[in-house]
DNA sequence: TTCCAATGCTCAACCGATAGAGCATAATTG
DNA sequence: CAATTATGCTCTATCGGTTGAGCATTGGAA
């Protein structure tokens, strides 16, 4: 809509249409929203109203809409992080399926910050989300119990919570297997029966208590006897991942890193040795890297089946918010390396 | 606000707060939105608002909120995908940025489709967006035309426009700096001054064509001839990549990358090849990633500088809509790889 | 012809927050 | 002590769309 002086106005509303057209604005919100057919509004007005409509380019005006219907269709997410291949991942193919089940997302980033975290919620509490999908969160319950005074219902993504119902991986089975793969690779390639170096994350973390479980259990399984101090976990950052392993005595010839971010320093730290050294070692990674999984002592990388994940979430949501508080766990997919032809 | 028998019941209102402190709506929203000092409500009653919205875990109604202001402070975004370092980073810091301004970031992933992009485009018109920002969309123009139809101003992001200011990245200057590391790199080290390949991307892309001018330049400077057929833009895909290299008779020394989702397919490439070839190559390219940039092969890497293209939009979004339709070029880095200790 | 149902539409209230106007009461000034 | 100003709050209309109730008009059945 554009006055005369070709200044743009207020934007075009059911008000304005309902003039234009020659109606009133119930007519016009109801042939605009599907509902006309059952309000017995003629194919002939209809028609009317929605050529009308295009002309003026009307866009609905959502905060009006929501305000008064009592669902409002809007499904809110927070994230840690967008700048990462796997948060990245949930957040497009969450998108994708809200969408398709005629939902409308809203997604917000954490930056893995408490704080922030309960600002973000309150924020899509706002705009009167049906429900919220607590992605990583640093405190799931205590986002759990803000939507609940609010009546909204929360599932849990990644992080398992007490007071929601949680879809995380699992891993402790991914982490089974891959220390079962470089364990295999170091006996094979290197014939060593070493116990292997854990090495990133931290114990608060529930999937990293996971995965080192799955670590001292692949072990265990084959009587290897696992060190107190191989098990490394200064957080997720390369700087720290490379301080302490060359800090390191006792060097392993296995290395179980617990995340991409993590692998970053192990890679620098395996660069910076002798060639000839570095070529006897082997790493698998939990977390997928399409370059770290090029480098040559990789054996293996675990991956997060996102779209697994997402389908579980979006079956979770369709009954609540009557569901049941567990948890379900979708199984990893193990990521061999490419066979490449040797020289 | 939960009833007796435990199910939760309406989210809290200012009218409830009012009922529970014993005043009315109106100095509760005051209270509540700040303009209470404005509106001489004392302290006193301002304190008892406020604790009771926090015992009541009380959450402001976005949808009431802007439909009555004449502004919603919400700033609008799509972006083609977050599953990506750059883009990730964009959405990342393009909310902290927004957060900071006292602004409520919206952004919505459209999969490069033109569709989901108007798609996208009318959901975030409905949300009354004061401003919406279109980074790397397919068609800008459409975009801005849609928005302008509504009042809302846009801005561009990575792909510039025609009908709107335009925020991008230098990649003529990017693409001339790399191409001279990467031919300094195989004159040092290889002795080579044949001219480089260039990898990846579409012709209808603008960045592709910039970097492809810059590319040519650099060879141009030195008189090195560059023959049609050593620029390759078959799409941004990893085998597409990969098979064009494999098609390849002639192979060059030195490579430009377009982009590390092309690098992908260029290193497994490169990785199919007898050592003592792939030793004899050197790469570089246009976007940074931590890992390609550990390979032996990499002589240096552009990142696009997202900090200062966000400040720059943020600057921008300051003196909309009387903005003037530009061009706003900031410089990338290039990161040249780390010096590691010889063996 | 009379009654009833179907058809096609309009009216008015409402969702929750906000802004302007207004109205007491208390404090200050002449 | 009256007049003025400051203080502290409330009332009411409003944003745009939705919903239940309601009201003419027409067509067909009894």
């Amino acid at each position: 809509m554009t006055t005369d002086d070709g200044i743009s106005s207020r934007r075009t509303t059911i008000y304005d249409l309902a003039r234009i057209v020659g109606t009133s604005p119930t007519a016009v919100s109801s042939v605009l929203n599907g509902s006309w057919k059952k309000r017995r509004i003629s194919q002939k007005l209809a028609d009317r109203v929605l050529s009308a409509a295009e002309e003026n380019g009307y866009a609905l005006n959502i905060q009006a809409s929501v305000l008064r219907r009592e669902k409002s269709n809007i499904v809110g997410m927070i994230i840690p992080k967008y700048d990462n291949r796997f948060f990245g991942a949930i957040a497009e193919r969450f998108e994708e399926a809200a969408r398709a089940e005629g939902l409308f997302p809203v997604i917000t980033c954490t930056q893995r910050d408490p704080d922030l975290e309960v600002e973000a919620v309150r924020g899509l509490l706002s705009y009167q989300v049906d429900c919220l999908v607590a992605c990583g969160a640093t405190n799931p319950d205590h986002i759990a119990e803000l939507c609940a005074a609010n009546g909204v219902a929360t599932i849990n993504l990644d992080l398992p919570g007490g007071r929601a119902p949680s879809i995380i991986s699992d891993s402790y089975s991914g982490a089974l297997d891959l220390t079962n793969v470089i364990l295999d690779a170091c006996e094979q390639e290197l014939g060593s029966r070493a116990p292997l170096i854990f090495i990133g994350g931290r114990l608060d973390d529930h999937n990293t208590k996971e995965r080192r479980r799955g670590f001292l259990d692949a072990h265990a399984a084959r009587g290897i006897e696992v060190p107190e101090d191989n098990v490394l976990m200064p957080g997720y950052a390369p700087e720290k991942a490379r301080a302490v392993l060359e800090g390191m005595a006792t060097r392993a010839r296995g290395i179980f890193v617990n995340s991409t971010i993590t692998l970053e320093g192990v890679v620098q730290w395996m660069q910076s040795l002798p060639p000839a050294e570095a070529a006897g070692m082997r790493y698998g990674s939990f977390d997928y890297d399409p370059f770290g999984a090029l480098l040559p002592q990789n054996v293996g990388m675990v991956e997060q089946d996102v779209p697994s994940l997402i389908a579980a979430l979006v079956a979770r949501m369709g009954d609540l918010p009557n569901a049941q508080i567990d948890v379900t766990k979708v199984p990893c997919i193990l990521r061999l390396p490419h066979i490449t032809p040797a020289a």
